[in-house]
DNA sequence: CTCCAGTTCAAACGACCGTTTGAACTATGC
DNA sequence: GCATAGTTCAAACGGTCGTTTGAACTGGAG
């Protein structure tokens, strides 16, 4: 092992993920960070070059393996003639569930960062984020166009962004239960939360119906 | 007309609205409330107390009609007999993107506002809004688990959630198309845009077959 | 006119922000 | 040993943040 411990960029970019999935660019200091990781503040310009240079950064790492997979997944499926409609939603959510929530806590932290970014208020970040994940948004537009004919090119993009809004807010988890929000009983808490691999089951579902019979023309 | 001018008071709600809206919580300041809105920093804190209280007081404000539509339309359907699940899904949608979209520019404004601050990365803000749409929550889980007798609690409460978060994100806007995110040809526009009817009836008809036949057990 | 509650105002408070600086430390190559 | 490139460090930079203060203004009641 050369070397043995995290470098002061990797720690870097781990406590980044972490703290700006929790508050959002905005809402995280850099200050905030570098006490976390143990490092200096000037360390963040010296890696990176700037705060918004550093978010990019972690957004980057975090969506490689996933776009990778995605795109593997893409290939295979194309290659073996017309892939359905199940078949693609399962290859665009999948990666983005399984391969980022598998790998316990670690891989919760990644998944909250990534939906937190998708969706965050500042539209400079959004796009921050839609960059790293555009090159194969145009292969999964072209590719349900074709397992859904009947459909419009417009509702095809239509359930696509819907797709990609709800795995946003699922891989934030902002649509788990806010925990005693108002006094409600809603002490039952949705299976999802502990299990990624049933939320990815009943996501499937969910969106597999609604391509199938909820897009119009 | 007593007041023929907007107060103080009113101004900055209408400015705090647009900017939460368009900049999230944390990435809007109180100076630049203030400065649009052609008032004194201070009015802030004598009127409402601290910038957490203005977006409390704006939330209010317009969650207000929205939720008065939905009891109206629950009570309504619920007097009717027993509603269909688009009928409930109708009487969730609409007054969240009708009610506040018909209006011209200002109900965008409101919309995306809403739907913004919903979602919002600090979870004390998501809180603060969902202590403003929890009063109705269990009365829709509760019809719709009615209307859905073969769908499980946590199935439903599921789908429940997907709404949620979907009309809050076509209520920000933020699956609106990133103009020129990374250089694709997704010149072509969603229909939804400009027609909030069309929006509706389409995330109607998406969120319909999804609970109909998209929910397990 | 006086008074007074309601409202607005400029100015300042301390705290924190992202960024920069220049020196100090570290390790490798000669 | 000495130079050198890479990295870390404490300290400070100018700015902006939310909040507070106390005086000035407003308009109606007595």
């Amino acid at each position: 092992m050369e070397t043995p411990v995290e470098t002061t960029r990797e720690r870097l970019l781990n406590v980044a993920e972490q703290r700006f999935g929790e508050g959002g660019y905005e809402g995280t200091s850099l200050r905030a960070i570098t006490v976390a990781a143990a490092a200096n503040i000037a360390a963040v310009n010296y890696h990176f070059g700037s705060k918004e240079a550093l978010l990019r950064a972690a957004v980057a790492r975090a969506m490689a393996p996933v776009n990778t997979e995605r795109r593997r997944r893409l290939d295979q499926l194309e290659a073996g003639g017309a892939p359905t409609p199940e078949e693609l939603i399962r290859a665009f959510i999948e990666p983005g569930l399984e391969l980022v929530l598998r790998r316990g806590e670690r891989g919760a932290v990644v998944a909250r960062f990534i939906g937190r970014i998708a969706f965050d208020p500042s539209r400079r970040i959004r796009e921050l984020y839609a960059a790293e994940s555009d090159p194969i948004e145009s292969r999964y537009l072209a590719a349900l166009q074709r397992a859904l004919p009947q459909a419009s090119p417009d509702a095809v993009a239509f359930g696509y962004m819907n797709m990609l809004g709800l795995l946003a807010l699922h891989q934030s988890q902002a649509l788990s239960p806010t925990p005693g929000a108002a006094g409600a009983a809603n002490t039952a808490n949705p299976v999802n939360t502990e299990d990624p691999g049933k939320l990815a089951e009943n996501l499937v579902a969910f969106l597999v119906a609604a391509f199938d019979r909820g897009l119009r023309a």
